[in-house]
DNA sequence: TAGATTGTTAATCGATTAACAATC
DNA sequence: TAGATTGTTAATCGATTAACAATC
């Protein structure tokens, strides 16, 4: 199966959450992709595309197998690998990410959230005791962790990310509106939320 | 001028922050398209090509005008507008937006947040006293508000849109993760958070 | 069989990058 | 002037959509 692009991964995550959480799906078996193109607003021929790209074969006149569609997307999404992930910044956004617990539906699991502000430290977040940035390489080198959340004023959020890669931190969900500068085998996923606002304050212009 | 399309109106809003916040910038008078690309990693035509699009002028061998590229920025994208929102769901996510004072330099401001649960109903949350949802549709049209920022449980959000639009707001920024239905006069700018999963779980699967 | 749906190729569309003359 | 940088056209690349024979 050839590398798929960040497009189709983004896809299929929503082609599974329809799947599985939709309630025009409850108790289907079968879907065609017309169903799902009119809910997701894409085109049919994308959708078959890229069941095509993963190997899921449909049904002529009928469609696809909800439960093999399903089935296949988790295992190519690698949702049974139950990645365990830091968080650094217990600031507001941090802890809404604490609390949302809907990530390990996906196999991912915050288990430590770390933060360099004394009044933060030691403070209880979502089930877990916000630590010192002190002992946020130790941790991460002991536990073997892969990815790291990042959530910190956007000033410290390279000199942090240099600290995570230099013991093994594989992939960076950036939320900090910073452009940081890793090595080419790290993957750093951008989530910059002020960038909507670019649009929607475009859009909102008389 | 034509029309700007998603992907430049969001790397507009990226220049905007590098030549405003960067400390790579303290102090410039002229940068380069070089050095911005070389800073957000993208191509210098392309910086030069999104200059071109909003008739920003450079001077050959010097660059660009620093302040004269901000000031056309902040034209393009509304800046100065001023545009008042409300929030509706007042949990861990939306709470984090609220705290989030940064948007109004933006000229974006959040002037009342809405939830339907009693336990955070009268509470405070960034200096907002968190409404009623029975309130919500009186105060959009008496306040003539245009954009809503959704942060509500998937079950609700597209019942709260059609009310939301059946009160006149133009734009909703969901950032609940479900395929809002609206009529095409209204902007829906999605940030659906757990979509970056699939990326990252992807990419670190063995 | 008849008809709806798939799988796939070809056509279109849009975005990115390369090339280079014009400019200051 | 010489040289760095722009502005713009052309080439490339990738993503989306249209068309339609194959299938169940």
């Amino acid at each position: 199966m050839a590398r798929l692009r960040r497009l189709v991964l983004e896809r299929l995550m929503r082609y599974y959450r329809f799947l599985t959480e939709s309630s025009a799906m409850k108790g289907a078996e079968t879907v065609t992709s017309a169903q799902i193109a009119e809910a997701l607003d894409i085109d049919p021929t994308q959708v078959r595309k890229d069941f095509g790209a993963i190997d899921l074969l449909g049904m002529g006149r009928v469609g696809f197998d909800v439960c093999e569609v399903c089935r296949s997307i988790r295992v190519v999404l690698a949702f049974d690998d139950h990645i365990e992930a830091v968080l650094i910044g217990a600031g507001h956004l941090g802890s809404a990410l604490l609390a949302y617990k809907n990530f390990e539906r996906y196999g991912m699991r915050i288990t430590a959230a770390f933060d360099s502000d004394k009044r933060r430290i030691g403070q209880r977040v979502a089930g877990l005791t916000v630590q010192s940035t002190r002992g946020l390489k130790p941790y991460v080198k002991k536990q073997r962790i892969r990815l790291a959340i990042l959530t910190t004023p956007m000033e410290v959020s390279q000199a942090v990310a240099d600290r995570l890669i230099s013991v093994g931190v594989e992939a960076i969900w950036n939320f900090s509106p910073t452009q940081l500068t890793v090595p080419d085998s790290v993957l750093v996923r951008n989530e910059h939320i002020s960038l909507g606002l670019a649009e929607l304050s475009y859009h909102l212009q008389r």
